[in-house]
DNA sequence: CTTGAATAGTAAGCACGCTTATTATATCTA
DNA sequence: TAGATATAATAAGCGTGCTTACTATTCAAG
């Protein structure tokens, strides 16, 4: 039987999911910037200068995605548009000084979300959820790329 | 130290979330059904005739999510909207036969879709995996009684 | 050099969540 | 009974994702 809670996993996932981001952004509420946003950003602060193209890849999203969420950002003074002289297509996303002040704040407010999160949970079983979280997201990732055939192999991909 | 990933956590269930979603909508594309619809429907079907305002607790949404959710879900033919001639306000929520028709298949169908996800996560750290989100649920949904000031004191005094 | 394919970005429009505000109906109370 | 309050549903409009289709630019052949 399946009394083991297997058949509410999506359900599940989607609840941690959308109360994570409903309380990431109240406590962020202040400064203005989404979950969507911040993921952005971290992105672009660890590689500033980044194109929008791979943003997308690295967030896993669609261009246009990231180009309505870019326009957003740069209205709110977070990130800014650049154009690359060596290649005209390319926009460059760099930080601004505001995104640089906020960084340090909002990733411990990350944390903070976190830790709230996982109040009660063991080491032992916080290391055993996020094992299990990276292999979901391997066999899910894996699936979709056969599935689409592009099948990549192995492209770096590291930090 | 953070080394343990627990500081990926908002993206891994995002990630999930995403992953998990697509994959649920690329099986069930052929219905036409997406996952909100989906898990709008298993509540019609354990509770026919259902009020809008009544779903929106069970799945935890606003009244007006539901409501445009519904408008979509009555033009595909998936559930009925009826009056109830008890309270001229409320909508009751019907599913149709079609629903029924499909009900089991997307059941099992997302059944599938767990079980890929879950390849080679052993049944112990399943049943992790499946506790931790459960305690995650509930830290951020007590929490979130308090953030609002709602207070509503002990109404069901949890762990 | 010119044509054609590939790539970077954007526009338009949809799904599904939200906040805020409105309408219709019920219910409570003075 | 009349007025105030509460509740059910919806409208309008936004954020963030998507698909599909487009422009501008670069690159690869010829």
């Amino acid at each position: 039987m399946v009394s083991d809670g297997i058949d509410r996993l999506g359900f599940l996932i989607h609840d941690v999911q959308r109360l994570m981001r409903k309380r990431f952004e109240v406590r962020a509420s202040g400064l203005g910037l989404s979950s969507a946003q911040w993921r952005l950003l971290v992105r672009v602060a660890k590689e500033a200068g980044v194109a929008q193209a791979r943003l997308a890849e690295l967030l896993e999203i669609e261009p246009i995605s990231v180009s309505r969420l870019v326009d957003r950002m740069e209205e709110g003074g977070w990130i800014e548009r650049r154009s690359d002289a060596a290649d005209r297509r390319v926009r460059m996303i760099f930080p601004t000084e505001k995104a640089n002040a906020a960084y340090a704040d909002v990733k411990s407010l990350a944390g903070e979300v976190y830790e709230e999160s996982l109040s009660g949970v063991s080491p032992e079983d916080r290391r055993v959820l996020i094992r299990a979280l990276d292999v979901i997201v391997q066999n899910l990732t894996d699936g979709e790329a056969s599935s689409l055939e592009k099948i990549k192999s192995a492209e770096g991909a590291a930090a």
